[in-house]
DNA sequence: TTGATACATAAAGAATTATCTATGGAGTGA
DNA sequence: TCACTCCATAGATAATTCTTTATGTATCAA
C-alpha cells in the first residue's frame, strides 16, 4: 500500500535534492528516509532515482510519481480543509504568498482586520519575489498569492484589484530630479532589485522600450534600494506602496517624466484547479474591500 | 495521518451501506472497520455518519470526505498505472464495462485479439445495463465503457464508433410479421428488458413517439427476451448484434416497418478528467479498428 | 591517493497500528 | 415484548513500521 508518508518523503527529497537534507527537514534519520524511498520503489515496481553518489536524478518513473505525489498530497490537504469549512466558524489554515512590496505594505494591513474577525484561522505568509512565487504556485502550497503581474506558463486565475503605480524616484537634489530627461536617466545610475523581482522586470522593460540603458546597481531588497536612493546613490522605479511615506516626508521625489508613474496593477492569484478554502475566500473578500478604501493617488 | 486504507474502508462502507457488509467484503472483522472509521473521524475532527442502528447516513462531512476519498484513491491507482505505462510493454490492468449486448457480442471478439497482442494486461469486464454503467463511470472504477448512448449528467467523453441498428423482431409466423402495422404493434405484446436497460429506454421512446402503447412483458436479459420472441410470445426491439444469428437462421424476422431498424450507435465512453492508461488507449484503438472491419448491414 | 560527503545496508529495539474474540447496547420487526 | 441484527467497545495479540546506531561503499574534490 502506498502511504501518504512515502509521498511526503519523496516530495521532500526531490525538493531539497538530497536524502540527508530531506531527513533533516523532516526531523527523521537519513536511513529512515532511504528505507521509505526503497519501500515506495518496491511498491511502484520501478526505481525512482538514477545515478549514485552525489549526482542523483529522478528517473521518468520518479518524475511521474513526484507529480502524482504532489497532486495527492494536495488533495489530502484540500479534503481536510473542506471538512473544516463545513463548520460554522472559519477555521483551519490560510497560506498566503506576496511579493516583497505587497507583503510589506499591503498584506499586513489587510491581515490586521482579517485576523481579528477570524481568530481561528492559522495564517502563514510567504514573502518572496515574483519568480519564486511562480514555484510556490506550481507546487500548490499556497492558497492565494498577491503580486504585480501573474507569472506566465501556469494555469492561474488572476484578478486585478488595486492600482500599483510605479514611481520614478530619486533624492530631491539628485540630477534626475533637477533636470528630468531620458539623457539624465541614461547618465545616472539605476538601482534595481535582484534578478527575479517583478519590479525589476517592469523597470527594465519600460526603460528598454524608450532606449534608456543606464548603468545599474543591484540591491537585494526594496528597503536597501530605497535607502540607497535616499542617500543619492542613484534613481529607481518603485511601487507607490513602498515609497509613499518617503514621498510624503520629502525624502524622495517622484519624477514626472512622461510615462511615469508606470501603470501597473496588483493581482490576487490562485490555481483554478484547486478549491478555494473558506478562509481563502474570506481573505479574498477582505482584500477587495480593503482595496476599495485605499485607492492610491496615482 | 490519513491513510489510503482509511479511505478505502470509508468508500466500501458507504457503497455497501453497512459496516458489517463492508467488513465482509474487505475480509476483515467488523470491529476493525469500526475502529478505522473512528480513526478517520478523529483525523478529520468530525463525525462521518449520523443516526444509530440501521438508519445510518453520511453527515455533510462524511459526504465531503467520501468524495475526496474516491478522488484520492483514483489518483493513487492512476499513479501506479502511469508508472507501469512507462515500461516498454503494455502491462497493468484494463477495467472495461459494457452494456449487455456489447458485452456479450462485441467486446469478447475485440478482446480476443487484444489479449493475444498484450498478454501482460489484466483485463476485467463488467457487463451491466445502462443505468448501472452510469454509477460505475461516476465512481471512476472503469477505464473505458461501451454503450449505446452515454448517460447524461456526467462529464464524459463519448465517441461513436459503430452503427447499432435496433431491429423490430418477432417469430416468422407472428401476427406482426404477417401484417406489420402500428395497430398490430399495439395489439400484440412487447417484450422488453428490465428497467434501467438502454435498449428498453430506446424502445419506449420510439414507440411512444408514434403513439404505440402495447402491453409489455419485462424479462431480465437479452437472452430471455430473444428466447421468448422466438417462441412467439410477442415482439421486441433488439440490437442487431444480439439477433444477427437468429435472423440469419430464420428463427426471427426483422419487421420492415417505417422507422425500423432504429438508428443508434455504439459509443466508447470515458471520463475526460482521468488520464487514459496505456492499456486503455490500446484497447480504444483496437476497438476502432475492429469496428472498421465489422460494419453491420444496417 | 586521500579525505569528505552522501547514501545504502544491517541489526535491533520501540512504538504504533491493525487485528481478533468476546460482549454489550440499541434499534427493528414480528 | 421478544428475538434478531447491527454496531460499538474492551482487552489482548500480532504485525508492521518507524526509529536509531553502527558501518560499508561510491563519488567528488584536493
Amino acid at each position: 500500500m502506498i502511504t501518504p508518508r512515502q509521498l511526503e518523503i519523496l516530495v521532500e527529497v526531490v525538493r531539497s535534492g538530497s536524502v540527508t537534507a530531506a531527513a533533516s527537514h523532516l526531523y527523521v534519520s537519513q536511513p529512515s528516509v532511504s528505507a521509505t524511498l526503497r519501500a515506495l520503489e518496491r511498491e511502484l515496481g520501478a526505481p525512482l532515482f538514477e545515478g549514485r553518489g552525489r549526482s542523483r536524478r529522478l528517473t521518468p518513473a520518479g518524475e511521474t510519481a513526484y507529480g502524482y505525489a504532489r497532486e495527492i498530497l494536495g488533495l489530502l490537504d484540500e479534503a481536510r480543509q473542506a471538512v473544516v469549512d463545513l463548520g460554522g466558524e472559519l477555521a483551519g489554515r490560510l497560506r498566503l504568498l506576496a511579493v516583497t512590496t505587497a507583503g510589506e505594505h499591503l498584506i499586513p494591513e489587510v491581515l490586521e482586520g482579517y485576523h481579528s474577525s477570524h481568530p481561528g484561522v492559522d495564517i502563514s505568509l510567504i514573502v518572496t519575489n515574483r519568480s519564486q512565487a511562480r514555484a510556490y504556485l506550481a507546487e500548490g502550497t499556497v492558497d492565494l498569492a498577491v503580486m504585480g503581474r501573474p507569472p506566465a506558463g501556469l494555469e492561474l486565475h488572476a484578478e486585478p484589484f488595486l492600482d500599483n503605480p510605479l514611481h520614478l524616484v530619486c533624492a530631491p537634489d539628485h540630477p534626475v530630479a533637477k533636470a528630468p530627461s531620458d539623457a539624465a536617466l541614461t547618465t545616472e545610475t539605476l538601482l534595481v532589485r535582484e534578478e527575479g523581482s517583478g519590479s525589476r522586470a517592469a523597470v527594465e522593460e519600460a526603460l528598454g522600450a524608450r532606449g534608456v540603458e543606464p548603468r545599474t546597481m543591484t540591491l537585494g531588497s526594496n528597503t536597501a534600494v530605497r535607502a540607497a536612493v535616499r542617500s543619492g546613490l542613484g534613481y529607481a522605479v518603485m511601487p507607490e506602496l513602498a515609497v509613499a511615506s518617503d514621498l510624503a516626508a520629502g525624502l524622495l521625489v517622484s519624477v514626472p517624466l512622461t510615462g511615469f508613474p508606470l501603470r501597473r496593477q496588483w493581482h490576487v492569484v490562485w490555481r483554478p484547479d484547486r478549491r478555494l478554502s473558506a478562509p481563502a475566500a474570506a481573505f479574498h473578500s477582505e482584500l477587495l474591500a480593503w482595496a476599495e478604501q485605499h485607492r492610491p493617488s496615482g
